[in-house]
DNA sequence: AATTGTAAGCGCTTACAATT
DNA sequence: AATTGTAAGCGCTTACAATT
């Protein structure tokens, strides 16, 4: 059959004749045994191919080496790359990463975070939760230690540290750009309706064309699935209902790519009739023809950082709350 | 401060004048409790929010409804899929998912199949496993049960599925339909020198040649990894030393769109001087330009069956072992 | 037969005690 | 003071016993 039993801290301890505890002391390299009775046990254990059960020394610790990770979809290059960094990352400090897509969906959200909670992680990474502030702060309260990426808490909470994107600094300058290359009838195509990104990133536009005294009407800003199909319908309605669109801003570079198949069936060129500007810098962007101007963050570094502010927090919960800010950049290319 | 205790079977217990047995059956609707009593218990268990501790119950039972995702690299879209098409079948049948990135690195991989191990996993999904055989049964016997993905053990074992793509005859789909166009001094960008999949659709293309009594030159064949930058390097070095290459056959998308890219930079125009077909069918296949030939499989269908399967044997574990083999289809578009 | 309870144990570690 | 050990417990469940 399969699975022969593993070896437990009683098997090392009978075969060394030694008392569990003086295991658990040696393996642990915990101070307190002698340098001889420790590599005598280090040896057996070695042997026998002794690991400690992380699911027993779980329970009795209170601590698992557990972070879960939750995004709205892996399969999005950039949250991909969020999870890379992120489990890079956990890696190298010795913690397992449990992932979970919330799939944009609410219940499914709640009920993944529900599971994490069960298996007793000891923190958690949330990218773009769309729980509302209220279910958040009650998830939070829950475990020992969260970073928040790409969502606020509006106060302080001791266990929570952010990273967020500067969206509203992003928005604004991509809206700006577009005005500079003399375009003036620029629509938003701002993906999901709940995403905080989203919300913040239109302010950013609303406020980059008030500075030029115009006016977004509400028909300018139109909300779609954060996918290549949801920015392609999106724009395809647009340019229909409004022909003299001459800019388009993308809630992603995903979007952005729908966006750029949507003109190509409506026969505009980009970038002269119509200028479009997505926002992540996936790789995709400089690879498509015309190759997509773009506000760059660099995901696999924030994945990375968050594992560490996360690991910190669990070993110094006192820590004051940390609230990183992240400035994207705006990436020039063919489209715009 | 932060993480209020939570409730315990004990607190349950207490609260419903009842004993722990009395709870553990109402929480986890096995037999042997009234419905009344059921009912009292359920609600006063809602009452307090109490939830299992997976890791008490773990511990207990030797079941820890978690499973192991081992996969290269998940920044990766083909990968990223299968972990997206994987998680969603584990959340819906109630189980947690541990994503792990290989790295290309045998002794990432292989340390992270120990800590898999220590924490107990269910069951493992490891995709393009590089461990070397040995390694790998060693690993796959410490497990309750394991789904291969694009790896062969060459002899059944009793607790392993295996899902394949047949990327013999992918390759040979490929090649020939290269030949079919006219092509003759037909390349091979082979990805890494440890995948099996790579060896494996080497030897399609070898046939493939062989039928057409061409016989595949070794400097015909160059290996790389398996990213747009391997790809693009590797075949701008083909390209130079060898003027007259006619099609390139590459691992896969990535790999192909640095093709794209090299015969870009080294003014060779797709598909009339030189062909290229990739694998896999990521999204940007159809988004670039020009539009990329490929094979295309169905990841999320991978990573959902995987799940599927490892969930049967993780209940059933004497169910004779399977082994799918997914035939990937040949997606003429405009680069060969 | 249906319902409920008791005792022990899963594999570790924390807190304390005992020995040299 | 340095080294080692004992007892109990983390939060559940399995196996069995007791009650109605």
């Amino acid at each position: 059959m399969n699975a022969k039993k593993r070896a437990t801290v009683a098997d090392v301890a009978r075969l060394a004749d030694v008392s569990m505890m003086t295991v658990s002391r040696a393996i642990n390299h915990s101070p307190g045994v002698s340098e001889e009775t420790r590599a005598r046990i280090l040896k057996i254990a070695e042997e026998v191919g002794y690991r400690p059960s992380q699911i027993a020394r779980g329970l009795a610790t209170r601590r698992t080496t557990t972070i879960g990770l939750l995004v709205p979809d892996v399969a999005n290059p950039f949250f991909a790359q969020i999870a890379r960094g992120a489990e890079d990352a956990a890696f190298e400090q010795g913690y397992s990463l449990f992932l979970i897509n919330s799939a944009e969906d609410h219940r499914r959200e709640q009920a993944a975070l529900d599971a994490l909670w069960q298996q007793e992680i000891d923190g958690a990474i949330l990218c773009s939760a769309r729980l509302s502030l209220d279910a958040l702060r009650t998830y939070i309260n829950r475990f020992p230690a969260v970073v928040l990426v790409n969502r606020d808490l509006y106060l302080q909470v001791s266990n929570t540290d952010t990273i967020n994107v500067d969206d509203r600094q992003g928005a604004r300058l991509a809206v700006e750009h577009l005005l500079e290359i003399g375009k003036r009838k620029i629509v938003y195509i701002a993906g999901p309706e709940n995403s905080v990104s989203s919300e913040r990133r239109l302010q950013g536009y609303r406020s980059a064309l008030q500075m030029h005294k115009i006016l977004a009407e509400p028909n300018w800003i139109s909300h779609c699935a954060p996918t290549t199909d949801g920015g392609r319908a999106a724009a395809l309605d647009l340019l229909q209902r409004m022909p003299a669109i001459d800019g388009i801003f993308c809630f992603n570079d995903l979007t952005a790519l729908g966006v750029l198949q949507a003109c190509r069936e409506a026969g505009r060129s980009v970038p002269d009739q119509v200028a479009v500007i997505g926002a992540d810098d996936i790789q995709m962007a400089s690879l498509i023809t015309p190759r997509l101007t773009t506000l760059r963050t660099d995901p696999h570094w924030i994945g990375s950082r968050a594992i560490s502010l996360l690991v910190q927090r669990i070993h110094e919960p006192d820590l004051v709350p940390q609230a990183l800010v992240v400035q994207p950049k705006l990436i020039l290319r063919e489209s715009a």
